[in-house]
DNA sequence: CCCCCCCC
C-alpha cells in the first residue's frame, strides 16, 4: 500500500494535548495497539497511540465505543480521527495524590484508513512517559510501552471514602475525578468533581404510576454540565447538605438519556441519584470549576427556534409592565407575574414573563442587563419568552456578554430602531399567538399534547351545520346544560336537578371552515357562534320555529365569509375514542392593514432565515 | 419514578 495516499499524521499532536488539553484541531493518529483492562462491570481498552512523532500508552478508549474493537476497527497500524478528547489527570499513587498520570480520554473516534491497509507504523514514533515527557530508554522500538497499573483509573481503588453518602469534607488526595463529558450510562465506577449551579424546590407528583417527591440541580466541572434528579429517599437525604455554588463530589449515582424538552443543560444524559449514591463537599481549592456556563441565543434567533425550546438568552430589560394577578385556568390558583420587554444588540426585542418571585422581586427602573439560563419559548404574540422553575435569572451579571450588551445599550443602543418578535397585548386587537393553516397545524400535529394547542387562521366559512345548532339550555345564569321537555310546560335540568318554567336558547355550532390548504370541522360555542351569524342565540331559536325561510338565511348569508379565527385543539375523549377536537376560542374580522403587515413580516424573516 | 411552570 502506498503510504501517500493515506493522510499524514498530526506530528507533534499528543505532547500539546498531554501539555495543556487544549489542542484546538482534531488529530489524526495511528494505532499502535491495545489492551483490555477488565473493570468490573465493562471491558476496558487502553490504546497506544501515535501521532507519526511521539507515541502515548494513555490513550483511553470510552466505554461507549468499545463497538470498535469488537468490529476489528481499531487493529494495529489504523488512522484514526479523533473528534473528542479530554485529558484527565490519575493519581497513580491513592494515598498521596502527588503522581499524576495524565490519560487522554478518546470520546469520539472515526477510523480513517483500516491497519490491514496502512500495514506499517507511520514515522518513528518516540514513547512519551505518562506525564508526556519523552520516556528515558528513548525507545525506537514499536513495542507498546510497558502497560502499568490502571485500576486508579477505573476507580476501585479510588472511590471517595463512603460515609453513608453524607460525608463532610475530603481529603484532595481520596479522589480521583472524571470529567462530566465522559460520562455515559455504560459505566458506573467514577466521581466527578463539580460546582452546582442550580438547585429546585422540593415538588411532589401524583399520577397513575404513583406519588412522590423529588428535587433536581445542575452541576458543571471544567468540561460540561450535566442535571441530577433525587426522588424520595434520596431527596430527602441530599436536598438540605446541597448548596448552589458550592462544590462537590459526586459518585455512584445512574446515568440516563435526558429529555432535552425540558432542559438547556447541554448533555445527553442525566444523573439519578440511588441509594448508593454519594455526595461529599469538597473544601478544596475550586477555582478551577467554573461557576454557570451560559449558550446564549441572540433574541433574533427565537424565531427559527420550536416552540416549547428552553434556550440561555441575554438582553438589557429596557420596560417593564406592572405586577399582574392572573388566574391559573388549571389549577384556578392566584398567580402573580409580570411582562418585562428584553433587548439585545441584534436590534430585536422580545417579550419575557417573569413568574412568581422572579417577577414580583423585579425592578427594571435600571435597565438591567439580564441573563436567563433556561427559559422557555412560546409562541405566543409571534414568540415571547416565559421563566419556568428551574430557569435562573442572573441581574448585571459580570461576564463579557453582560458588559458588551450595556456598551451596547448605552452607547446608542436603546434609541437604535427595535423590532420586536412579540406582539404587543395593547397594541393588537386582543389577538395574539402564532398563525398558521391547516396544512401546517397538521403537520406540527397540534393537539397531540396534555395540554390544549392554540393558533389563529385565516380561513373561510364553507359549510354551517344546522342540525341540533341550537338548543334548550337552562335558564340559569350560571348553568348551560339542555333542559329535557317534559311536554307539560316545565323544562327540566338534570344538573340543578330543577324543573324550570322557561328555558334559554344557546348554540353548539358544527362549522365547516377552509384556507388553502384544508377544511376542519370546528366547534362554536355561544358567543363565538352569535357573532359568526351576526344574530343572538335568542333571535334565532325564535325564528327557527316562526319562519324557517328567515331562519335558513342567517345561515345563508354566514357563509363564504373569511375570519380570523382563534383555534384551541385538544385531543378528547369520545365514546372511548381519541378523537381531535377543534373549538373556536374567538373569531375576529380580518384588519386587512394588520394581516398584510404580518404577512410582510413574516417574508421577511424567512428571507433572513434563508 | 418528574417533565407542572400557569394569562392572553
Amino acid at each position: 500500500m502506498n503510504r501517500r495516499n493515506h493522510p499524514s499524521l498530526s506530528c507533534g499532536a499528543i505532547p500539546s494535548i498531554i501539555g495543556n488539553g487544549l489542542y484546538n484541531e482534531t488529530p489524526i493518529l495511528q494505532v499502535l495497539g491495545y489492551k483490555n483492562l477488565q473493570g468490573d462491570n465493562n471491558d476496558r481498552y487502553r490504546i497506544l497511540i501515535s501521532d507519526g512523532k511521539y507515541s502515548y500508552a494513555y490513550g483511553m478508549l470510552a466505554t461507549q465505543l468499545n463497538h470498535l474493537i469488537a468490529d476489528g476497527k481499531l487493529e494495529n497500524f489504523t488512522i484514526i480521527r479523533v473528534k473528542k478528547f479530554v485529558v484527565n489527570k490519575v493519581a497513580t499513587k491513592a494515598t498521596t495524590g502527588k503522581e499524576q498520570k495524565k490519560i487522554i480520554i478518546l470520546l469520539d473516534v472515526e477510523p480513517v484508513v483500516p491497519g490491514s491497509e496502512v500495514g506499517e507504523k507511520i514515522g518513528n514514533p518516540q514513547t512519551l512517559n505518562d506525564g508526556g515527557e519523552v520516556a528515558e530508554e528513548a525507545a525506537t522500538n514499536s513495542k507498546p510501552a510497558p502497560l502499568g497499573n490502571m485500576n486508579n483509573y477505573n476507580g476501585s481503588k479510588s472511590a471517595p471514602v463512603n460515609n453513608g453518602g453524607y460525608g463532610h469534607s475530603a481529603e484532595k488526595s481520596d479522589i480521583v475525578t472524571h470529567p462530566i463529558v465522559s460520562l455515559t450510562p455504560y459505566q458506573n465506577k467514577w466521581t466527578v468533581k463539580v460546582r452546582v449551579t442550580n438547585k429546585s424546590d422540593i415538588r411532589t407528583w401524583s399520577n397513575s404510576r404513583g406519588e412522590g417527591k423529588l428535587f433536581s440541580l445542575d452541576m458543571m466541572d471544567e468540561t460540561g454540565e450535566i442535571r441530577a434528579t433525587a426522588f424520595n429517599a434520596e431527596c430527602d437525604k441530599f436536598y438540605h447538605m446541597i448548596e448552589i455554588g458550592k462544590v462537590y463530589y459526586i459518585s455512584q449515582a445512574q446515568l440516563k438519556a435526558a429529555n432535552k424538552q425540558y432542559t438547556s443543560i447541554k448533555n445527553d444524559y442525566e444523573m439519578t441519584f440511588s441509594q448508593n449514591t454519594t455526595v461529599i463537599a469538597c473544601h478544596d481549592d475550586t477555582s478551577s470549576i467554573p461557576s454557570i456556563q451560559f449558550n446564549f441565543v441572540p433574541i433574533v434567533q427565537l424565531t427559527s427556534l420550536e416552540k416549547d425550546s428552553i434556550v440561555d438568552v441575554i438582553g438589557v430589560v429596557k420596560s417593564a409592565n406592572d405586577v399582574r394577578v392572573i388566574v391559573s385556568k388549571t389549577t384556578n390558583k392566584e398567580l402573580r407575574m409580570r411582562e418585562v420587554q428584553m433587548v439585545d444588540s441584534s436590534n430585536t426585542e422580545v417579550n419575557l414573563t417573569l413568574w412568581g418571585k422572579m417577577g414580583e422581586e423585579f425592578d427594571a427602573s435600571s435597565q438591567p442587563v439580564v441573563a436567563l439560563k433556561g427559559v422557555k419559548l412560546s409562541d405566543f404574540g409571534g414568540r415571547s419568552l416565559g421563566t419556568v422553575s428551574s430557569t435562573v435569572v442572573q441581574i448585571n451579571p459580570d461576564m463579557s456578554e453582560a458588559h458588551k450588551l450595556r456598551g451596547w445599550f448605552d452607547n446608542g443602543g436603546s434609541s437604535s430602531a427595535v423590532s420586536s418578535i412579540s406582539t404587543s397585548r395593547v397594541a393588537g386587537t386582543g389577538g395574539g399567538g402564532s398563525y398558521k393553516t391547516f396544512g401546517e397545524a397538521k403537520l406540527e400535529n397540534l393537539g397531540n399534547n396534555d395540554k390544549p394547542d392554540y393558533y389563529n387562521v385565516k380561513a373561510m366559512v364553507a359549510m354551517i351545520n344546522k342540525e341540533r345548532a341550537l338548543y334548550m339550555a337552562c335558564p340559569t345564569d350560571e348553568c348551560n346544560k339542555k333542559v329535557i321537555d317534559q311536554n307539560n310546560g316545565l323544562y327540566r335540568c338534570e344538573k340543578c336537578q330543577r324543573e324550570f318554567q322557561d328555558f334559554k336558547w344557546r348554540m353548539m355550532l358544527s362549522v365547516n371552515i377552509a384556507d388553502a390548504t384544508e377544511q376542519q370541522w370546528v366547534t362554536c360555542f355561544q358567543e363565538t357562534a352569535e357573532a359568526l351569524l351576526g344574530k343572538s342565540a335568542d333571535v334565532i331559536g325564535r325564528l327557527k320555529d316562526t319562519d324557517n325561510n328567515e331562519f335558513q338565511k342567517i345561515f345563508e348569508e354566514a357563509t363564504f365569509k373569511w375570519y380570523i379565527f382563534r383555534l384551541r385543539v385538544k385531543m378528547e375523549m369520545y365514546n372511548d375514542e381519541n378523537r381531535l377536537k377543534t373549538n373556536v376560542y374567538e373569531v375576529k374580522e380580518i384588519n386587512y392593514k394588520e394581516h398584510n403587515e404580518r404577512l410582510i413580516r413574516e417574508m421577511k424573516e424567512m428571507a433572513a432565515s434563508e
